[in-house]
RNA sequence: GACCCUGUCGUCUAGCCUGGUCCAGGACAAGAGCUUUUCAAGCUCUCGACACGGGUUCAAAUCCCGUCAGGGUCACCA
């Protein structure tokens, strides 16, 4: 049976590069109907904190990769040790002692030619003879890197490991030391990095590198499991979106690309559009109630839920993320809306005294304020004053919303209601 | 510096294994237009790439070699 693990340190939060990795590991683990398994490595004592493993967890649950086991290096350390004793006894391991008279395992490399075969990029070969004698136990007693790596690999029967590009180097002393313990060597697959847009691997100097970054700024896990997807690989079929019990039947780990990706927000912005499009606008809503809470758009207990729901389906369609919500529909739930200087400059410069009455008393004298019905008081209005309804659309929604772009005008007026819409038109008639 | 990986539109990619159907297809971005109401939605169109140089071949994005470029690794970090 597969058996794959994604292999977090936790002195940090889940990066993208960390989340592209799960996601491989987890979509491959599914279609091949093997194991999950999550393994926490912080043998570092220093850097590791559990508020780090906290959000790693977090991150992986909301993007989706449901583990099936869960191992902590910390909690291993007998085994380290125990294996390091092993080498020691053979012979294939020896002890150098510190000044300060501490002692430290090292792993005694032989030269020699070590064949890999990656499953995305074919045959490398290494020379051993260029790598040196490696350390196992570091003198503080722990583990080091590529010694715990193996020990858990092996004993934890992983059977594929699937990792970044940056671990190609790092395959030659593991496979010398699967030989060493006497294990079978597990297949390899080595995924290209992701890079910035300024090249070199993506960093925070770059934007924003957490996955919970993400969550905050409003991308739906769904989108964000797409587009990494796309990064490395691809479904065929000039195909896009995917979701991913497709992309399980489509996966193939050897048509992975061999390529670094270069990370591009403006397409993950399109590819959560989609997804924000075709979202049950129940689901946002509930998303984005701590936001609007938060921003004061409406108290903390009671609210008409039909009315935001209302205004969602008004705008998810056009959203990139789901936070800007907040800036673009901030005319719904600000008394006082802050108007564009440059838009009242082209729009409303103009004395539209006349136009603006007559629609306001057009509105008023409406029985049943409908979408319908106000475009017909706008249509009947003008064609009396016989001129191009774009002259009035315009200074009507910069004076309504403060911005010239937004939704409809007369649904937007409706969702405005009679009253709000009186107070801001009435402020442009002299 | 040594070793390793990679090189198709600005970006993500299809095609490469099994040469001809590719004067290279799609998507994002950008630009133009349409939408008797905006665009940040939708639709249409445009721009735009086989890194370079040699081979092999009737034929090369596809195979081989070299060059160049980008990236990664060389820790008692992971």
């Amino acid at each position: 049976m597969v058996r794959v693990r994604f292999a977090p340190s936790p002195t940090g939060n889940l990066h993208i590069g960390g989340g592209r990795t799960a996601l491989f590991n987890w979509l491959f683990a599914k279609s091949q109907k093997g194991k999950f398994i999550l393994r926490i490595e912080d043998t570092d004592q220093l850097r590791s904190r559990q508020e780090f493993v906290d959000e790693i967890l977090f991150s992986l649950k909301w993007l989706g990769f449901q583990w099936d086991e869960l191992y902590y290096q910390s909690q291993r350390f007998v085994r380290y040790r125990m294996h390091a004793d092993k080498l020691l006894k053979s012979g294939q391991a020896y002890i150098e002692k510190s000044p300060e008279g501490k002692e430290a395992v090292i792993f005694k490399v032989n030269a020699q030619k070590i064949m890999v075969n990656d499953l995305i990029r074919g045959a490398i070969e290494f020379d051993a003879g260029l790598i040196k004698d490696q350390v196992l136990i570091k003198s503080d007693g722990t583990p080091t890197y590529n010694f715990a790596c193996v020990v858990d690999d092996a004993e934890t029967n992983i059977t594929h490991i699937i990792r970044g590009d940056d671990h190609i180097s790092n395959t030659p002393k593991q496979v010398m030391l699967y030989q060493a313990l006497g294990c079978a060597i597990p297949n390899f697959a080595h995924l290209p990095l992701i890079m910035g847009m300024e090249g070199g691997r993506l960093s925070k100097r770059t934007g924003a590198t957490a996955i919970s970054d993400y969550r905050k700024m409003g991308y739906l896990p769904e989108a964000l499991v797409n587009y990494l997807l796309l990064l490395s690989w691809s479904p065929g079929g000039n195909r896009e979106i995917i979701n991913k019990d497709e992309a399980i039947e489509l996966f193939d780990i050897k048509n992975v690309n061999k390529t670094a990706a270069t990370f591009d927000l403006k397409k993950l912005d399109w590819i959560n559009n989609q997804y924000l499009k075709k979202a049950d606008p129940q689901e946002l809503l509930e998303e984005l109630l701590p936001l609007l809470i938060e921003n004061k758009y409406i108290p903390e207990k009671e609210f008409d839920r039909e009315y935001i729901l209302g205004l969602i389906k008004l705008f998810q369609a056009r959203l990139p993320r789901l936070n800007d919500f907040i800036d673009w529909a901030d005319f719904f739930f600000e008394e006082e809306i802050k108007i564009d200087p440059a838009a009242q400059e082209k729009f409303l410069s103009n004395d539209l005294s006349r136009e603006l009455k007559l629609f306001v008393t057009g509105l008023e004298t409406l029985s049943n304020f409908s979408t319908e019905n106000i475009e017909k008081v706008f249509r009947d209005l003008v064609s009396r004053l016989n001129i191009e309804a774009k002259v009035l659309i315009h200074p009507l929604r910069v004076a309504l919303t403060g911005k010239t772009i937004g939704p409809g005008l007369f649904e937007l007026i409706y969702f405005l209601g009679l009253e709000r819409t009186k107070k801001r038109l009435l402020k442009w008639i002299k």
